[in-house]
RNA sequence: GCCGAGUUCGUCUAGUCGGCCUAGGACGCAAGGUUUUCAUCCUUGAAAUCAGGGGUUCGAAUCCCCUACUCGGUACCA
């Protein structure tokens, strides 16, 4: 049977990078087996709704190049794969487990059991919904039958919890971790509808999962205290449970814990994989994409990120990541991002690039700048500086110089070259720079070495004076490749500019 | 607190059934070379007594037990 697969996301705010490693780990799985990977959207809660949350999400998996056959915004046979337009889905479900003795209604308000919650608390202890506390609280267990009915028909509000029964283990199969197995007292009942009418997160999950005909779920190490009730769900129902696989954890660089928004901001890397303006705070947090990355460099990063071939290669495409994938290569434990790897596997990436190819990425960095250029021009720039860019993003910054004077000069590096004299020296080697009509960067070449050796100058000095004039520091690539790109004129200029502020 | 999961160089990790591991690779770091510059690139190096302690075994990073630590969960959030 072909695999069918999910990812899951609720938009409660931009898609976080460990998100996209699981969403990766879906797809990787999927593709492999010539399964189908979905795109359902879980927001049943409507409180944490975030607005162009899920335009978002959509946005970044195109930016990924992660497809989805079926889900939000692609369609399909399964559909809709919004879980708030599958509201009216869920109650029967939740009644079907009623009228079977798996669940009960719940009249307990938040208040009440916020009260039992602190006074627990007080005690050291923790209340708990379950098999030895439900016969105390308010539900369909302890009240009369046309109690029940009563108070339901009047309005009053009610959840539905899962009624766990007493002590039993119930083994989780983990593809990754093996048996877990946990005793049903150690759970509390959990609530499967909500008082708003909206199924929480568990009901919803399963009875789509089911619907959907998932056959394997492979989501985050957090959900695997609820496995179980899952598990149970499962089995309340009658259906057969899906495959799971609990991934590890994506940690912060540094010290411990999940990687989180505020580290990005702090470290200076981005945790989502595009720009988000939070409509509600106003804050902006940065993406992958604005940053310069390449999103086949996120892709492979990610994909390594908790998973090895076990082999000593570490550049794939996402093609070969489909063939090499295995859930049992999946490691167990959290994986630290890491800002200089991050840098290392874009730098990788870029490289194998085109000028061509890389210029629709830098080209609005010009126009920001406000530099008008022929795209030939720019090409041949970046042909020339593409093997110092981590990030698209370097671009300017590496190559500023071809298209605007210097407007300072390194200090440092002024100290070291610039002598007594040294601005008549490049006087002279400009002539020589502009002996011939078409400048011919060899010939050129040639005469000024034989000119600084003739008149046995120090070359390093002349030469990086000459550099410093050009590019503002003692940087850069080939000096005569510059002086053809740049031009004559331009670097005659440029001298003159030098030795005005550094002699006068 | 309780429950669960995890623990190999600073980081990501390799390490099929215990011997080929005096623990391999990559990033980063250091040194040298190339570049009469810088970056790139190349070479070399430092870097884990395999969390700690007990076992089992001729032999353990690999199996068992205990301890410690880290993370996750413990909501009418997902």
């Amino acid at each position: 049977m072909k695999p069918r697969v999910r990812f899951a996301p609720s938009p409660t705010g931009p898609l976080h990078i460990g998100g996209v490693r699981t969403a990766l780990y879906n797809y990787l799985f999927a593709k492999q087996h010539g399964g189908t990977f979905i795109l359902r959207i879980e927001d049943t809660d409507q409180t944490r709704f975030v607005e162009g949350a899920e335009a978002y999400i959509i946005e970044s998996f195109q930016w990924l190049g992660l497809k989805f056959d079926e889900g939000v915004g692609i369609g399909g046979n399964f559909g809709p794969y919004k879980q708030s337009e599958r509201k009216e889905i869920y109650k029967p479900y939740a009644e079907q487990l009623i009228a079977n003795g798996w669940a009960y209604y719940a009249f307990d308000t938040p208040e009440s059991l916020d009260t039992k919650r602190k006074e627990a608390e007080s005690q050291k202890k923790t209340f708990q919904y379950d098999a030895s506390t439900r016969s105390q609280m308010e539900n369909s267990l302890t009240l009369p039958e046309n109690e029940v009915q009563r108070r339901i028909s009047s309005g009053e509000q009610f959840v539905i919890r899962f009624k766990y029964p007493e002590n039993t283990d119930i083994p989780v199969h983990d593809l990754i971790r093996g048996n877990v197995i946990i005793n049903s007292n150690l759970l509390d009942d959990k609530v499967l509808y909500k008082s708003d009418g909206m199924p929480t997160y568990h009901l919803a999950n399963i009875v789509d999962d089911h619907l959907m005909e998932i056959t394997h779920v492979i989501r985050g190490e957090e959900w695997l205290p609820s496995a179980p009730l899952h598990i149970m769900l499962y089995k309340a129902f009658g259906w057969d449970a899906p495959q799971f696989a609990h991934l590890p954890l994506l940690l912060k660089p540094d010290g411990n814990g999940k990687l989180s928004k505020r580290d990005g901001d702090r470290l200076g890397f981005p945790v989502f994989p595009l720009l988000w303006n939070d409509p509600k705070s106003g804050e902006t947090s940065s993406g992958y994409r604005e940053s310069g990355y390449l999103p086949e460099a996120v892709i492979n990063m990610l994909a390594l990120l908790g998973w090895n071939p076990g082999t000593e290669q570490e550049i794939f495409s996402l093609e070969e990541l489909v063939n090499l994938f295995s859930l049992e290569k999946i490691s167990k434990s959290g994986a630290k991002f890491s800002l200089d790897k991050a840098k290392w596997f874009n730098h990788e990436y870029l490289q194998v690039k085109t000028a061509d190819q890389l210029y629709p990425l830098i080209e609005n960095v010009l126009t920001t700048k406000g530099i008008t250029s022929t795209k030939e021009y720019t090409i041949k720039v970046l042909e020339l500086i593409k093997e110092r860019l981590n990030f698209t993003n370097d671009f300017w910054e590496q190559s500023d110089y071809f298209f605007v004077a210097p407007k300072e000069y390194n200090a440092q590096d002024l100290k070291k070259r610039w002598k007594d004299g040294t601005g008549e020296k490049l006087r002279v080697i400009d002539r020589l720079l502009q002996q011939d009509s078409a400048f011919d960067k060899q010939a050129a070449h040639d005469r000024v070495m034989e000119h600084i050796k003739a008149n046995e100058w120090n070359m390093g000095q002349v030469l990086n004076s000459l550099r410093i004039a050009i590019v503002g520091a003692a940087k850069g690539p080939e000096l005569f490749t510059m002086i053809e790109l740049i031009g004559t004129a331009e670097v005659h200029q440029r001298i003159e500019t030098i030795i005005q502020k550094i002699e006068n």
